[in-house]
DNA sequence: AACCCAATCAACCGCATGGTA
DNA sequence: ATACCATGCGGTTGATTGGGT
């Protein structure tokens, strides 16, 4: 089944793709001698394998005399920007401003730039997150560390307040009967053993003086750990 | 020298619109 | 009124090219 295109012509037969010098040289024959316009009886007539829209296309694009080669000038590129503000992606009214230029030619070109510096912004845009984000963490952390810092330092004068509060009295327990203070109850570190440190003296010095006042092994465990206990 | 990637350009495709039979 | 054809337009794609690694 052969299909037919909005052209009215079957799209099967017809070549695609780039055009060689010698179907240029026909279809630029033709338009001269016959004129613009018919681009389906020049599809025909031409001897070319080509459709009409193929054939149009190649015409206004590139063989069409009057057209400009080269770079966009820095005044035509005004023209574009500026027009292209008033008016949008409407680029063949664009191209009738700027004889010599196709809308394709001004379309490809306003991509190309466009798509430059969105991603240029783009690019500025994300360093600009990252930016803020590292500064959000830095800032994070900081406050993170205050905070871990306050609660330190509020832990720490709980304790030594706890320990002021409850060493001598939990010594006192340990020194008169050992066994039946939990032996964790003591693992809390510099604070306390030099407390008990202090304590022990007394301790060792109140044993001396009253020898069956308290289990001798509890002392000795204390003492032979180098005034910690285990 | 070979490969990769981005930029550029030519051409295609689908849709809209206008003319006319 | 409407169906069909011709043309134009804008978006997209694919090939080529040039620069960087």
């Amino acid at each position: 089944m052969v299909e037919m295109d909005s052209w009215g012509v079957s799209e099967t037969e017809w070549r695609k793709g780039p055009w060689t010098p010698e179907e240029d040289k026909l279809l630029a024959q033709y338009v001269t001698q016959n004129g613009e316009g018919r681009w389906s009886s020049v599809a025909r007539c031409a001897g070319l394998n080509r459709n009409a829209k193929s054939c149009r296309l190649r015409w206004v694009n590139y063989l069409r005399p009057g057209l400009k080669r080269g770079h966009i000038t820095p005044q035509e590129e005004g023209i574009i920007i500026e027009l292209h503000a008033l008016w949008g992606n409407k680029w063949s009214t664009i191209a009738r401003y700027l004889p010599g230029r196709t809308d394709n030619e001004i379309k490809n070109y306003w991509r190309t730039h466009f798509k430059k510096r969105r991603k240029a912004s783009e690019k500025q845009d994300r360093r600009k997150i990252l930016l803020r984000e590292e500064k959000n963490q830095v800032e994070a952390i900081s406050n993170e560390r205050v905070l871990f810092e306050e609660k330190e330092k509020h832990d720490a004068d709980s304790i030594m307040e706890l320990e002021n509060e409850m060493l001598p009295t939990m010594y006192e327990d340990f020194v008169s009967c050992p066994d039946t203070v939990p032996i964790d109850s003591y693992l809390w570190g510099g604070l306390w053993n030099q407390q008990l440190n202090n304590c022990s003296k007394m301790a060792i010095q109140n044993q001396s003086n009253t020898a069956n006042s308290c289990e001798p092994d509890a002392i000795n465990m204390y003492s032979n750990s180098g005034g910690y206990i285990y």
